[in-house]
DNA sequence: ATGAAAGCGCTAACAC
DNA sequence: GTGTTAGCGCTTTCAT
């Protein structure tokens, strides 16, 4: 039995440049006092064993972990990964992530905690002890759970809340919820529609709220009303299923909705089919995450994309930048855009005909 | 500035039970010589103090990393996410990864590492060296890349090859390709098709030379012929057009094409539409992936669907079960299914007819 | 059945 | 500028 070949370690690399182990160490972490003579030497030796330090070394000697860790909803992302909706939240995570963690000699971890369950703490506790990330990155509806981000505080670990613009510690991003349900609205209200409705998501995601918020002061710039045009979705697809219909019901004049997800607004294009009403022409649709399948809906879906890569790469760049400090006060603002697809058109000129006959699909 | 929160370590559980460290490490990792007396003491302390051991520590001390390494083709995962196509490898690859791990108190970390780069060695070397994992779970088109699997066997790592058959060091795991090609054929067959093209992957992938073989099997069983009715693509799109285009035109009596991935398959439904073909009507189409999107086209596509998640579930086990030795030698086949959505349907009864106008669609 | 000692690979703190 | 010393938290020996 070949003995295995040892790692190499930066003892190796210091025997064979001839120097110490701390110089060794002082090259790869960049510090100073090093002649370039021997920093030279020291590279060489480093790149002929192929010397990499180990992560867990590192972290030993009281010095970064080098692990950025993203947590998750773990109910609803395992529900996504399950359903194969396409939903790419966390594929988009891992894009933004692992990239710009590389860049800088990080590696990303994903973990998915609980937030209904009363061990949050513990899990979360659990996970910070065992990794002991030098950053942690929260998404809805972690990025406002108090257990959660006092816990973090308490441990002196910095985070990022992914879809919150609260004070408190944590640096805060968002993906300019409000802007982007605004622009939204006022696409609309350019191609000629009056009564806009919003199905909105659920009250314990701020998002949910600013995406109101911009619906509202759009119809309110134009001096269009928005009572009892609301209604309160979950994000999944039944929700939206009733929420279409009693919008629907209510307003017989309704000609554009806007769904804070595009489960719902999937659900209320399928309403809207078996009502006969055709989209975009008798009804215009616009959406919100713009995951991929809405690019494959008849029709596909304009619909505000997310810009989850961008917000998640930027954060990890904030915690690496900033360290353990905690100068959190601007909100980052990573503003979402408008995909334009074919769900979109005038309103009709007259109010839409009751169930209409229209030319048949498939199904 | 209030003094952060110290860690708990087990030194402070050993003082709070009153017992030695290595009591307490005997206690955590479920060693034998504890008096179930003393074993329940420190247990209570543990829940008390919140004691999780530290990865990095436990590393350190040469025992385990608990941590399975994944890794993926970094050119195609970043193409993946990029296009927002809804392909949910890696997804699932967490899925079935990160639930199995963390069942083991493991945890799962990706990794992209570059096929085609004549740095892999450096590149995958790197990641050991920091991570030094305790497995390693290879995807096509690495799993049979003699380089890394070199030096992962050099290395002593466990590792699993998803997708590889062929003798050798690693765990051997597949999808049954060979059985779903043969499956899909079978059901083409039982349906009347008697002239069945395949679409086939590229040669680098050992699996799409196992779809051709089940393929041609199915053919062979039923006295059908396979000549001239094989195209290769490399899985993207662009190829599935050039390569339904080809088939479509070598033979008018073409009833049935079986596309090596969805978006070949995609691309040859577009095709077939572009010369007015109805599907399944006059051509039935079977994808392989069965990722989100084939539930959404027109129609959505039956499709052999690759049990990803249980693969990587299945290697993972195999990964912590086995630990450094090397019982490698029986392979793991994980079965695909075949899910029949609206794609397939009986051949027509007469050739189908030249480009017959038909029902239109939105565009 | 339990404890003490040594050391994993690295960096921070301190010499020189 | 560079080397030496001490430890990080844990698991291995090896005693007892």
């Amino acid at each position: 039995m070949a003995r295995v070949r040892k790692t190499v370690t930066i003892r190796d690399v210091a025997e064979d440049a001839g120097v110490s182990l701390q110089t060794v160490s002082r090259v790869v972490n960049g510090g100073p006092n090093v002649r370039p003579q021997l920093r030279d030497k020291v590279r060489a030796s480093i790149d002929r064993l192929g010397y990499v330090p180990s992560l867990a070394a590192q972290r030993m000697s009281g010095s970064r972990s080098y692990i950025i860790l993203a947590i998750n909803d773990r109910e609803r992302t395992l529900a996504d990964w399950r359903a194969r909706l396409g939903t790419d939240w966390v594929d988009q995570m891992l894009l933004g992530g692992i990239l710009t963690c590389s860049q800088h000699g990080y590696r990303m971890m994903v973990e998915l905690v609980d937030t209904h369950s009363d061990h949050v703490e513990r899990e979360l506790g659990a996970a910070l002890s065992a990794l002991q990330p030098d950053g942690v990155i929260l998404t809805p509806p972690h990025s406002e759970n108090r257990l959660i981000t006092q816990l973090l505080a308490e441990r002196n670990i910095p985070f990022a809340r992914i879809g919150s613009n609260a004070p408190g510690p944590g640096i805060p991003l968002t993906m300019g919820d409000e802007s982007a349900a605004h622009l939204a609205t006022s696409r609309l209200i350019e191609l000629g529609h009056r009564r806009i409705a919003m199905i909105a998501g659920p009250p314990q995601y701020s998002l949910s709220g600013w995406r109101i918020d911009g619906w509202k002061r759009a119809l309110d710039e134009a001096g269009l009303p928005h009572d009892g045009l609301l209604e309160v979705g979950d994000f999944g697809y039944a929700s939206g299923t009733r929420a279409a219909r009693a919008l629907l019901d209510r307003h017989a004049d309704l000609t554009a909705i806007i769904g804070s997800s595009d489960q719902m607004t999937l659900a209320a294009l399928e309403v809207a089919r078996d009502r006969g009403l055709s989209v975009p022409h008798d009804l215009s649709l616009i959406s919100f995450d713009n995951t991929p399948i809405v690019r494959f809906s008849q029709p596909p879906l304009t619909a505000v994309d997310q810009p989850i890569a961008e917000t998640v790469s930027r954060a990890v760049e904030q915690l690496i930048a900033r360290g353990p400090d905690g100068d959190d006060d601007a909100v980052i603002e990573v503003p979402a855009g408008l995909v334009e697809r074919y769900s979109t058109a005038p309103p009709p000129v007259e109010a839409p005909a009751q169930a209409q006959a229209h030319a048949p699909g498939r199904a």
